[in-house]
DNA sequence: TATGAATGAGATTTCATTCAT
DNA sequence: AATGAATGAAATCTCATTCAT
């Protein structure tokens, strides 16, 4: 028959649930949804879910993680073709992140007030936060690393805002700032800053 | 007697009740605590609590709104003395705000996840970002909205990952990172960036 | 001074309370409102309502007290007329009772469910029967008592489903039913069943 | 094993939910009662209840929907057997309704109280009605509706005067005024009434 | 492994009532 | 007599978690 051995479908339902409670983590927040719903909207009961997990936030670390592997590798293909395509490396590492992070608000702001209280969920971001380093070296250079994280804090603050729609309302065009932003990484990053 | 008129009274009370929701928030995060326990932490019944607010949620609004104008009371304060004492002026609204932010980053947290479901708390962000960028465009100019607005983000971020220690973690110093970040508000902006 | 006189002014706002009360129940029903909110639509504050009445229950019975007079009084006004003008004495009982108790419908409701558990109210609801029960007496001869609570029975159930449309619902005009009632009571009350 | 299925178990706590709430709301009334009691008295769990009722409201919907059923089944049962055993049909039918009101007033009662502010209620005692006017319509012939609608409104107000001991308090004794309405349902109706 | 009914602690909210002014 | 802020017991309702099947 065609069925799965076992332990393939016990990681095949897992894997359902956190695909699963990664969107709905990201449409209504961790708060905004309990461990029944999340079990339904996979399609299994609240007793698949503890077999799987054992407390909501242990799905939401979970999630996080697939998040965070996901992005790396989307971003990491991304880098990739563009050095292939000789495009501007700096502009598609800020565009990635920018577009990934906005499509990903909810779920990132259910992250960090989560992490607040959370050392293991911290600990994660933390690499995460790494492996973003580890890409922006081959850009700026390995000793470039506090320019670096400068620009991924600014991406962080301008992604929530820009998805917001803050800068809009603010009477600045989200073009305006993303390419200044552009400007913090790419060579030109200086005189961008001071073209203004 | 001194005994404080009604009016006074209830103004009081509700006073009392935002300030420590506050505190509470900013220790346990919005969703770490519960109305009862606001109340009587306050000195207050739960009765109490509903008489002057619908819900958690108002609550939660208003301690923003107190918390965003305490911030900018602050913020001013420091200006106007970093301009009498002639001061650096970019360096202090920097500190100020790593600082202020970095105190009340739980009460941030919560602030941003509860407003990524919620219209009218964004609102109130924004107004507080509109404050801010008032006062920055004293420092750089009305015309460099999009750069102060770049700064702002960077500030968000930045704030965040101080709080949590996340530079150290990652090799970098705190005054590193910061005294880049004070460049991006000073005239030597460009050159801070470029030098590293 | 015109100002009243202090046992005056006392009465005044028991009244204004019983009658506020009196439309609230009749609007939202008893559980359907509160002490405070009766006491502030009646333009006083809940330490007045409660210096007036020991209870909620209590301006209820009060309510219903000042109700069953005011009715009373307009019933004997209107039986009155009818004799002074010679109109159909009959009718004018049944229909005013049907159009009063209709426009009371929700009042009355209310206070059989009240009175199910509250001997002081059964009682007076009695002693409301009683008083009807002599107005009819004029109508049916002293001896036709039992005949005269059969039709009191009768202008109960029809006034409360008039109220709901519910004849017509059922696909019977209202007047079809009242002409019927109507002819319970007059002479030719057992004919007009007959004819149907 | 005898155990129930998952689909079987749902049901039977729902109707054990049902049951137990209809037969307390009958001995204190809708308001005299709260969910959480209605549950533990029914041998289950606060959370339970409202995994099976929206509401409060709801259940008591359901038990009224149960208790009309359950009448109705009771009736059609007693006038089958009146019709086989010749017994007088018209009596039977008085008899039943008056002892089965009797006996269920205090939840009528809360019936139509709560029926006053809520239609989906105000429906389905209007249904329940149609089926009683059906039955009614086996005694009196189809043309007359009407004359069945007003016999069952008067079995309405004389049930519930019953239960209070009304007419005894009025000095007319319960049979004399069952008789007469007796009497409006069967053939002799008219002579009946005006023989009083 | 999966189910889903049941749990019960606890969060949210109401409201009849009190009391200091 | 009137006020209205405050009370707190209790009702309403939620949801993370368990457990029998």
């Amino acid at each position: 028959m065609g069925k799965l051995a076992k332990p393939d479908r016990s990681r095949q339902t897992r894997s359902v649930l956190v695909e699963t409670a990664l969107k709905v983590f990201n449409d209504v927040g961790y708060w905004g949804t309990d461990s029944n719903a999340l079990a339904r909207e996979a399609g299994y009961s609240p007793g698949t879910f503890y077999r799987h997990f054992v407390d909501k936030r242990a799905i939401f670390i979970a999630a996080y993680q697939a998040w965070s592997a996901a992005e790396e590798e989307l971003l990491r293909a991304r880098m990739l073709r563009a050095k292939e395509k000789e495009l501007d490396r700096a502009g598609t590492f800020v565009d990635f992140l920018i577009e990934h992070h906005g499509r990903w608000r909810t779920f990132r702001s259910s992250t960090r007030a989560l992490a607040a209280g959370d050392g293991e969920l911290q600990r994660a971001v933390r690499e995460h936060r790494r492996r973003h380093l580890a890409v922006l070296g081959d850009l700026l250079g390995r000793r470039e690393i506090a320019r670096g994280l400068v620009v991924l804090y600014t991406l962080d603050g301008l992604s929530d805002a820009l998805a917001n729609g803050e800068p809009k309302h603010l009477g600045v065009s989200a073009r305006e700032v993303t390419d200044r932003v552009r400007g913090m990484v790419g060579n030109g990053a200086a005189s961008a800053l001071r073209r203004g």
